[in-house]
RNA sequence: GGGGGUGCGCCGGAGCUGGAGAGCCGGGCCAGACUGUAAAUCUGGUGACUAUGUCUGAAUAGGUUCGAUUCCUAUCACCCCCA
């Protein structure tokens, strides 16, 4: 089951609101999905991505989970959703992300891409194929494409011949999903990849090639890799133009809170970034104040709250010298802490910006936050 | 009271028994980085200054020596043994 609706489109920009419905839920878009890659949204518990931090569906990796636990033991646990008693919306990133954070421990070829497992060095190979089959056993509501991630900077003649091979992994990767079935009884959905680099003409072609594949959804990657935010923000305004209205659209791996904003008004509906999370347990901490780092000295004898607006308990609770103690003090909580605080901030940014989308205000609130908030962009 | 041992930069350790070092390894501390997670990780800094260099420095004060963290003397602190 999926489907999507459009609530209400912004005047000013092409952000609009929505939703998503799978089954396992329906998802209020623009959305923010944590990041879980093995399994587990790190330092965090599935409650709290229930309640305080509201997330409506969070990631895996077909990579990482085929490693470990590997698909026998998934398949036998029922999908992923029953292993991690995981009861709402589910999406798996491919592995293609990987093809780039793993280049040194992998070889490309047409058919398909050999890694060397980062855990015990042994050697994996996955085609489009044998990743789609790997999604079905995984069993998330919404699966992506194999592609390739190429890194930034890239030559232009490099870009083309990644972006050639991606489209023709994805005719691959549509073909083997049609053909076969879900294993647990809902439907899934397999969203496409736009790639093309910082290249205007071959992200045009791109865009147009996953727009042609007439999937449920559609998606935007390569980017967030190194390039200048302007850049970002000009392909995907570009790639929003071309790929249909009426399906929703993911930014993959972005971003931080500005990038997130940006992305909205230029129509993507749905993000993901492990920089909230990662971010959090290396002590960064997201406020309507701004970025501060719990760890500098600053917070030494600071005795007001983490952040008295968040939506997570323990931030309202605790003060910063407490937390700050609890990271030069290397206590686990201090992750957890961070986390619900950071994912918290993230889902509560975008139910603001889907607020003010609804309240036609989108436009100058984003503004406002951008120019009065120091997000390091 | 007698004998022996050890003393260096925030801490611990190694090393140095005449050609030194603002040095090595940990830790702490201070910063920075992180974008579809090889990440509770990684990088840098941690005597002073007029700063790609210069100066001071090995418990404290002297001495021997071309040259001393190293040898000698005294003092101080701590540790061990004996009474």
């Amino acid at each position: 089951m999926f489907e999507f609706t459009i609530f209400k489109k912004d005047a000013q920009t092409s952000a609009r609101t929505g939703q998503i419905i799978t089954a396992h839920g329906t998802i209020p878009t623009p959305i923010f999905m944590p990041v879980g890659t093995l399994g587990s949204v790190k330092a965090i518990h599935q409650h709290e991505l229930l309640d305080p931090i509201s997330a409506k569906i969070i990631l895996g990796n077909t990579y990482h989970l085929y490693l470990r636990p590997g698909t026998d033991l998934l398949k036998s646990a029922g999908g992923l959703h029953k292993f991690m008693h995981w009861n709402a919306p589910l999406l798996t990133d491919s592995g293609g992300y990987q093809v780039y954070s793993l280049a040194s421990k992998r070889k490309i070829k047409e058919e398909g891409v050999v890694f060397q497992s980062h855990i015990d060095g042994s050697t994996h190979v996955f085609t489009p194929e044998k990743v789609m089959d790997i999604q079905r056993i995984i069993g998330a509501d919404i699966i992506m494409a194999f592609d390739e991630c190429p890194p930034y900077p890239c030559d232009y003649e490099y870009a083309k011949k990644s972006m050639g091979l991606t489209h023709r992994w994805l005719k691959r990767c549509c073909d083997r999903f049609d053909e076969t079935h879900e294993l647990y009884g809902y439907r899934q959905t397999l969203f496409p990849i736009v790639q093309g680099s910082t290249y205007p003409d071959l992200r045009k072609e791109s865009a147009e090639t996953i727009r042609d594949m007439n999937r449920q959804g559609n998606a935007i990657g390569g980017l967030s890799v190194g390039e200048p935010a302007n850049k970002m923000y000009e392909i995907t305004a570009e790639v929003c133009q071309i790929l249909p209205v009426e399906k929703p659209r993911y930014l993959m791996g972005v971003g931080t809170p500005v990038n997130i904003l940006e992305g909205i008004s230029a129509g993507i509906d749905m993000f993901d970034c492990v920089l909230p999370s990662r971010n959090a347990r290396h002590g960064l901490l997201y406020t309507w104040e701004g970025i501060i780092n719990i760890n500098n000295a600053k917070w030494k004898d600071n005795f007001e709250p983490i952040d008295a607006q968040s939506k997570a308990k323990t931030s309202q609770i605790y003060t910063k010298a407490y937390l700050r103690h609890l990271f030069k003090a290397n206590e686990i909580t201090a992750m957890q802490i961070a986390t619900l605080h950071n994912l918290s901030f993230y889902l509560s940014l975008v139910a603001e910006a889907r607020n003010q989308i609804e309240k036609g205000t989108f436009y100058t609130w984003k503004n406002s936050i951008i120019q009065s908030l120091d997000f390091r962009l």
